[in-house]
DNA sequence: TTATACTTGACCGATTTGGTCAACGGAGGA
DNA sequence: TCCTCCGTTGACCAAATCGGTCAAGTATAA
């Protein structure tokens, strides 16, 4: 790809990612002209092909993009430092948040692309993705303190309840269209304090 | 349309609006080839526009069917009629997973289709919406006996959390590709224990 | 054999595709 | 004022794809 894409302003670069994101994860790859990502981008066809040689390459970079800025945005919140289960997923929530704000349709660009079946694309996405595993939700929970549950609760299922939830209001905000970081992070804290008077071992009751 | 259409076996016709679902899921209305429409039916595409005289008329009906089988399923399973929250639920999940069995993409479909930007079907698609209104989840909560559960819960927030959860789960599951439906009804009662334990009042806690 | 219904491949004109390229226009230096 | 870059574009191309048609092929049943 042609570096002087990065010396764009980051307002202008972004345009043009989102672009990309937006009609890419609306059809499928074969499918998703070039001419409609820079039309949307407010550029004409030529420049974008003078920033990314090809389609597949501009495909790429907007996936490498996603990984890149998935793992920026989490140790940047050090949510995978936390012992408090509540508070790693407060910081777990504002990051996807922030992501969301920025580029509202990567999300389902990532999982448009991990199942795309192009054969001149899906095997680069495949390799990849090892990275991403890394993230996996699997092991989360052995770094947390369980002292603090109520007595009885499987934590377990506890957990992947909450995680459900969270992941069913992140994708009805994000079918909605407008995503609004300050009602989000305010009905997820809502969540969070149900949750907490849920689970949370009960001290002293007033 | 053509009535002959309902004279094939029902799998073959399931084959054919499967197909339907898929393509249309994947991409937007213009971008979506009758021709891979018919290929992964099996058929021709000449004898697909046998069927149906013209693109628009596939996808219209396809439209249509999404929403007669919902309702159908829906009453079917009376999940509208009852009292116990839990119960509702319950059975609401049975009939979409029936659903989702039957027509794995249906839902994506659903989906794509609310917020497609096509002036030639977008009208025809916001028009009939209305149908679909009656059954949003807002009033759902009115007809439910709110006795049952524990003191100091809030209703609204535990089921707009348990609701929330499951479509998360639903999603999840689509996403992976592989409806089985033996494993997501054990999956979602086990979740349906998880929280009826959680917010029932206890009766007699042994 | 014949009549009927089902199914198809070949075909059409129109549109769209990824990608190229010569040239335009403005900024800055001499 | 002229010249030289360099970001940017419209016009262009060959190839592919699109929705839709139609005459002809095939199976079936009488």
């Amino acid at each position: 790809m042609n570096e002087k894409f990065f010396a764009l302003p980051k307002e202008k670069q972004n345009t043009i990612i989102n672009a990309g994101y937006r009609v890419f994860s609306q059809n499928s790859y074969k499918k998703s002209p070039m001419s409609e990502i820079a039309g949307e981008a407010g550029i004409s066809k030529s420049l974008l092909f003078h920033y990314f040689h090809n389609k597949k390459e501009l495909y790429l970079f907007l996936w490498d993009n996603c990984a890149k800025l998935t793992i920026k945005y989490l140790t940047e919140y050090k949510c995978y430092e936390q012992k408090d289960l509540f508070e790693m997923m407060y910081r777990g929530m504002k990051a996807k948040i922030r992501i969301m704000n920025q580029y509202p349709n990567m999300g389902s660009f990532v999982i448009k692309a991990f199942y795309e079946r192009d054969a001149e694309i899906s095997s680069a996405i495949q390799d990849s993705f090892k990275s991403y595993k890394a993230l996996k939700a699997d092991k989360i929970l052995e770094s947390i303190d369980t002292t603090q549950f109520a007595e009885g609760i499987d934590v377990k299922m506890m957990y992947r309840e909450m995680y459900l939830a969270s992941e069913g209001y992140l994708w009805e905000m994000q079918r909605n269209g407008a995503v609004d970081v300050e009602k989000m992070e305010k009905d997820f804290t809502e969540m969070l304090n149900f949750w907490k008077k849920l689970y949370l071992r009960k001290e002293v009751e007033k």
